[in-house]
DNA sequence: ATAGGTTCCGTAGCATGGTACGGAGTCAAG
DNA sequence: CTTGACTCCGTACCATGCTACGGAACCTAT
């Protein structure tokens, strides 16, 4: 099975060509043994590759990923720990954040829906439900950076 | 309160002066009255400006955001249902990744914590759990995009 | 009236994560 | 042994969402 080019590796990651030449170029994937100037991948490869996708969904960044693989080499279980629980941390506000935002549009939807009402409240489908809805009060808003 | 400047906007609102006018040039805000040459903003565009960041959260492009809010204002409601309904399938799709990535990094933790397993899989923290762990099949994975 | 902080404006730059180009080399089938 | 598909490589370019720069005008308090 160490037997794929670039293009069957590619493929079965569900990435482009120039997408694996790319994460090689960053030190997210080794350059492989070649047969006579082309390079052959194996599944170890093609593995690193869907863990790339993967930790991508994660919301790691290619430079956070490139270090993960790093550490998976030298086993460093701290810095792994700390990454992770960061990490995890993060995906926690993410997904709160997301959740908040999908109930917004859907109350905005069934708002829209139900053919009654007029004008289908788009900026305010994401104002907070129990409260008031404009003022001037700066409201403690400085830093909700999304992420 | 029709009396900030576009620095007490930006504060109100979360974001630098500089992205303030960003959204202007973008058609996100509108431009607004002037009072000598100088800019002045009321609650409205406060309104405005943190539903751009409520809708930003919600994985809405900034160019989406445009057009919701011209749907706003000409209430086309089919549209905007479309656009929200698009929206919500798609933060479906994202809070099932994100909480696949988080049991990973979850799963990876409690690995890496408990000090007497070595290695710390951090490769294989994201491989499906009830399932053989690499193979060369192509196993269908064309097109998981990620967002 | 003068100093300091803001604002105004266009334009340029940055970070991330790719995607495209184009000419040359290689490989596998007919 | 030719043909067509694939690969190689560097470099350039793209989209998104900001962020910085710098000189001029303005606004406010002393």
């Amino acid at each position: 099975m160490n037997a794929m080019t670039i293009g069957k590796l590619a493929q079965a990651g569900g990435v482009g060509v120039e997408t694996v030449r790319y994460y090689q170029r960053r030190g997210l994937l080794a350059e492989p043994e070649r047969a006579g100037g082309v390079r052959r991948y194996g599944s170890e490869e093609l593995s690193r590759l869907r863990f790339i996708r993967s930790a991508q969904a994660a919301g790691f960044t290619l430079e956070e990923i490139r270090e993960l693989l790093e550490l998976d080499a030298t086993r460093d279980r701290k810095r792994a720990l700390a990454l992770a629980n960061t990490r995890i941390a993060a995906l926690d506000r993410q997904l709160a954040a997301l959740q908040r935002a999908r109930q917004a549009l859907a109350r905005l939807a069934s708002a829209c829906e139900s053919t009654s009402s007029k004008p289908c409240p788009i900026i305010t489908a994401f104002e907070p439900p129990g409260r008031a809805s404009s003022d001037t009060e700066p409201d403690e808003c400085d830093d909700h950076r999304v992420d």
